[in-house]
Parts: C-alpha cells; sequence; structure tokens
DNA sequence: CATGAATGAGGTTTCATTCAT
DNA sequence: GATGAATGAAACCTCATTCAT
C-alpha cells in the first residue's frame, strides 16, 4: 500500500494548492481533504497541523520554482535580467500556490528533511544570482536574496489579503519593487 | 450620558487600533469590546460591521496622517523629499493598522460621510503632493497616488501577515519602493 | 405635561401596530420606540413588557371593532349576514393590527380597567348578534361567541406565522368557517 | 459508524420534533442537539438549515400519515367519510408537528428528494380523495386538496402560536371547516 | 490504514431590559 | 420624566481536531 500512499499524499498537496488559491490560506482542511477525495483523518494522519501541509506544498512546489529559475538563466543574457524575469513570472504565476514554497518553514520537526534541504539548494542557487547580479555592477549591494524572497512571498500571496491594487496586478508591484534594487537607484 | 458615550466610543476605536496590531484585522469582536472596557453589544451598538470599525478608526487616525504630511511638506525643501520622508514616518511609526484603515473603505454607506469625505481631502493633498514631485522630474509619471497608498498600505500593515523579514524593518521595504518610483529606475 | 404623556401613549400604541404588523408580534422593542419617537426607556415606563403592550393595542384598537360591527348590524338585514359581514371585513382588514384586540389578555393586572371592561362590552354585543343568529335558525347552536373570536384571532394574525396559502387570502378561509357554522352545515 | 450515524439522524430527528412540539418550530438548534444527545456539530453536518431539518421530520412522519390515509380509506364507506376521518384523526393525535411539516418545504435544494418526492406521492394520493369526494357530490368543487392541507397546518401546528381555545380542541375546528367544506354548505 | 462522525470551543450578532444622566 | 447607552444572555453557525468503526 505504498503506492496508494504516496499517490494519496500527491492528491492531498495539489488538493491543499487548489482550495488555498480559492480560499486562502486558512481554508477548511475538510475541504482540501474533499478536494483531494480522502477523509480528514487521512489528511491529519499525514500532516499533523496546517503548518506541515504548507510545508509539504513547498517541497511540492519548490520544483518549478527551480525550473523556473532554470529557464529564467538560459534566456536572458545576464543575471540582472534573468533575476527579473524570474520575478515576473512568479508575480504573474504563482498566486497563492508558490507562496508555501518561498516562504520560510514554520517548524523544521514537522517537516522531513526533504523540503528544508531541496529550498536550501534551491536558495543557494539564487543567491548565487543575485551575487552575480551584484557583481555586474546591476543591483544595489545592500539587497539580499532573502529580502527578494520575502517580497516573492509577500507578493504572491492570496489575493484576498492584498489591497485590491495590489492583487490587480502583483507583477507590477513587483517590478516596481525591482527597479528600487537596481544599481543607482539608492537615494536614501 | 452624551458624554460616556463619545468616551466610550473614543476607548473602542482605541482598543481596536491596539488589538488589531496585535491579533490582526479580523481579531475578535468580543476582545476589541473587552480591551475597551466595554460589553459587546455596546460595540455592535456604534459599528454594525467590522468595516464600520475599520473607517471610525481610519476616520480617528487620518488625522495624524495629515498632521505628518504637514510636517514634512515643511521641513523638507521638495515634494520629492517630503513624499518620502511621510512615507518612512508611516512605515517607522508603526502606525500601519491606520494605513490599513485608510485603505479599504469596504462600502460607502456603512460609514458615515465623515470618514469618506477626510479621506478624500486627504487624498487630494498628497495626489497634489505626487503630481508635483513628478512636475519637478523627481518621480516617475507612471506611478500614482493611490499606487503609493497602496503599497503603504501592504506594508503597514499587521506584521503576523507578513513574512518575519518584512516585518522586521517595514520602513526599508518602503525606502526600496520609493527607489523605485524615483524618476529614472523604470528598466521594465 | 400630562397632555404629552397622553400623546406619546398613542404615538407608541400605534407605532406598535405598525411595527408588528410588518415584522411579527415579536419585533423588536427598540423599533417600536424608534417608530414612535421616544426612547425605549419611555416604551418601558409605560409598558412594563410586551403584554402590557399588547393588552393596550387591544384597548386601541378595539374601538374600531365595535364601529365595525355597528356598520355591519346596520347595513345587513340580518344577524347571521351581519356576522358574516363582520367577519369577513377583519379579515380582510386587520392583519395583525387588529388581532392583539381580539385576543384575550395575558396577565389582567398588567392592563388598566380600560380594556379588560370595553372588551368585556363589546363582546357582549356580539354574542348578542351571534345568539340572534342562533335564535333565527340560520347558525349551529353549538358555536359560541368565542369561538367565532378565537378564529377571528387566528387568521388575523401576522402573515408570516400563516401557511403562506392561507395567508395569501384570509377572507376566503374564514368564509369556509363561517360556511361551517351556518345551521345544518354540522355532518359530525 | 454508518450505524451510529443513521441511529442519530433518527434520535436527531425524534428530538426534533419532540422538542418542536414543546418550544415551537423556532426552538433553539442546541436544545434540540442536546435533546438527542449529540453536539450541536453533529446536528449542523446532517442538517445544514433548520429548514433541512423540517424537511427530514417531514420525510420521517410522511408514512404515519400515508397510513392513516390508507386505513381511513379502507374503513370508511366512502371518499368523502374517509377524508373526514382522516383529517380528525390528524387533529386528534397531536401529530402537529408533522402536519407543520408537511407543509412548509422552504426549497427544494436543501432537502434531498426524498421529502419532496414522498411529499408529492402523498399530495397524488390525498387529492385522488378530494376529487372523488367532490365527484361523489358530497364535497364542495372550490376547495382543493392543498387548501385542506394548509388547515390541517393551521389547526395542527404548535399549540403555544395558536389561541388557547382552538389549542384546546383543535379537531372541533377541524370539524367546523369539514362542514364548511361539504356540499351546499358554501353561502358566500 | 482510511474514514467520516462527533465534539465543542469560538466567533458573530441580536435584543430585552436596566439605569446613569 | 425622558432618554438612549450599556449590558449580557442567547442563538446561530463554522471548523479544527479526535476517535470509534
Amino acid at each position: 500500500m505504498r503506492a496508494d500512499a504516496r499517490r494519496n499524499l500527491g492528491k492531498i498537496v495539489e488538493a491543499a494548492a487548489a482550495v488555498m488559491a480559492e480560499r486562502g490560506p486558512a481554508a477548511p482542511m475538510e475541504l482540501i481533504a474533499r478536494r483531494a477525495g480522502v477523509g480528514v483523518g487521512t489528511l491529519y494522519r499525514r500532516f499533523p497541523d496546517r503548518a506541515a501541509l504548507l510545508a509539504a506544498m513547498g517541497e511540492h512546489y519548490v520544483h518549478s520554482l527551480a525550473e523556473a529559475l532554470d529557464r529564467a538563466v538560459e534566456e536572458e543574457p545576464d543575471a540582472w535580467s534573468a533575476l527579473r524575469a524570474f520575478v515576473l513570472w512568479v508575480g504573474d504565476t504563482g498566486r497563492g500556490v508558490l507562496a508555501a514554497a518561498l516562504a520560510g518553514v514554520p517548524e523544521e520537526e514537522t517537516v522531513g528533511p526533504g523540503f528544508v534541504e531541496i529550498r536550501r539548494r534551491w536558495l543557494e542557487r539564487f543567491t548565487g544570482l543575485v551575487e552575480q547580479a551584484q557583481a555586474d555592477g546591476r543591483m544595489r549591494a545592500d539587497v539580499g536574496a532573502e529580502d527578494v524572497v520575502a517580497l516573492l512571498n509577500l507578493f504572491a500571496c492570496h489575493p484576498d489579503s492584498l489591497p485590491p491594487r495590489v492583487a490587480a496586478r502583483p507583477a507590477w508591484f513587483l517590478g516596481l519593487m525591482l527597479d528600487g534594487m537596481g544599481a543607482g537607484a539608492a537615494q536614501g
């Protein structure tokens, strides 16, 4: 029954992503279970609390982040434009689904080592990109990769918890923030 | 009992601000009432909705916003620096709740004309400042006053609903935003 | 201030009738007070409880009942048709307002002697009419005036507490009941 | 847990009938749950609305109505006396709650198709009986089966919402109604 | 193991009623 | 006297979570 279990796990995580995209991060557990086609009990067996479920979502979706990062690096001429392309892609695409992947993990014990490790590796590559952009003289040195991640996190969350104007075009606002990070933009 | 009532009204609005700063904008009405030292009934008598309460908070605090705006205009040499000073003041002062209140006026009927009108006037002056900064060639023309307000709102809201890194220094991120709005920052 | 007080009393009773016609007999006291243009306190000073208010409504409206009865007796050729005319008039007109006047008084102490006495006199005349109809051989002898009053009471109450079909045409159903009271209708 | 659940379902419906007989159709849900020996949550899980609960009561009790109708048809010589016997049985048996349930099916979606269908079948047979009585020349043609049901409903509902005199002997008043429906009773 | 039933705490809201002004 | 503010009990409903089957 290992196969079933694994399949269930995937279904739950996907259901959670779908439901949370619609109803926000506090969506009823029952709804998620129902959408996944399992009982609440099963959901709770796998994920002791909401945090664990979020972490699992992160683990599940961090791969698509990695791919998008690869794509951006490949297609863009330099680190800074790759960074920009990636950030805007998240703004356009993510909307809540990716937020979990970007967010820090609430309690490291509740998740298996999987997510922590994968996220660490992804962050390493992302940091590399940032540092390259800075070395290229295109990006301010006082901005860290974690700052960018935090912003992605903020702008990619459930639309209902954003000011309507921001929810309407998150990528545009992310672009604004990026512009603030460009070399020479600092005025403070 | 006019005096008592007015006093209570003030207490309620202040309690709401305090509680919402701690527990977010969805904090239990009962808690707010308790903190204000009144019964739930009293709270509901004054503010039929949560929206009405938020509006009242807005009305209550919009004055300090107006003052800060005046101060900034007075003390700073030009519109752009005044804008900057004002935005950073909001970010620093933890007046987040009030910024939030400024943004979301759900339905104009639920609030008395007071708040709507006051906000309109304040926004008018704020818009004037933005336009001046743009006319001075210091600020990008494609950014509207409402956009600034929206971001002010986003960055100054309840810390628990922000990524920790952002919650830790909202003003820094607001600075980033301002830098992104400076003339010539646009790269998109 | 006797005049004011009396005036207030009338206003309250009329407001109660109006509000209860709209929102049923359990309408909020505050609403009634507001409609009457007085504070709740005043309402409670005059009428210690809802029952007292209902009784007062009865006292107030029993006069129109008396008038309608007079009219029916005058215009109709005999007691039985007068009774019918009166009953149908109530069915068409009353809708809740008259119910209180028709209903028994909950606790005789709460009302002044006014209502009890007036209602007694009205009932006496109504009973006379019933007895005359029976003496004329037009109405079953086993039906009492109080039974008719009870039916009036039932059918004239707030529409929301009647089956929709009955609420739609109460007079028709009252007519049916009257038909059952005609001499010779008994089949049981 | 299928068995438990089914048992609980029955207990809830019976509790609802009992409590509503005592405290009217607006009796607190909590009370019903308590009486059934379950938590409020359970009640709401099964019956999202009060309407759904009423419908379930209807479905639960419509069977005894059907049986009584059968019995009446069997034992009485003709349609009209069967109708009479049935109506008086309902009036006598204090099955008021169930009659009420029969009447008000607020929205067909909230109830499963069960109740709607069962009620439809029962009403069909009842209508047949009425039409037969009319064809036999024993019953007025201008009275429909739905009218009878409406009055059944009115007279057999919760005693506290009836005038005391009616509550004391509902069957007698139903008899009056029947007499009014007899052929030749119409006088209007 | 999976299931989904059951629980009850927690939040919202409405009003009857009292009482300070 | 009149007022309407304040109170709190009561009802509604929703979910997170546990646990019998």
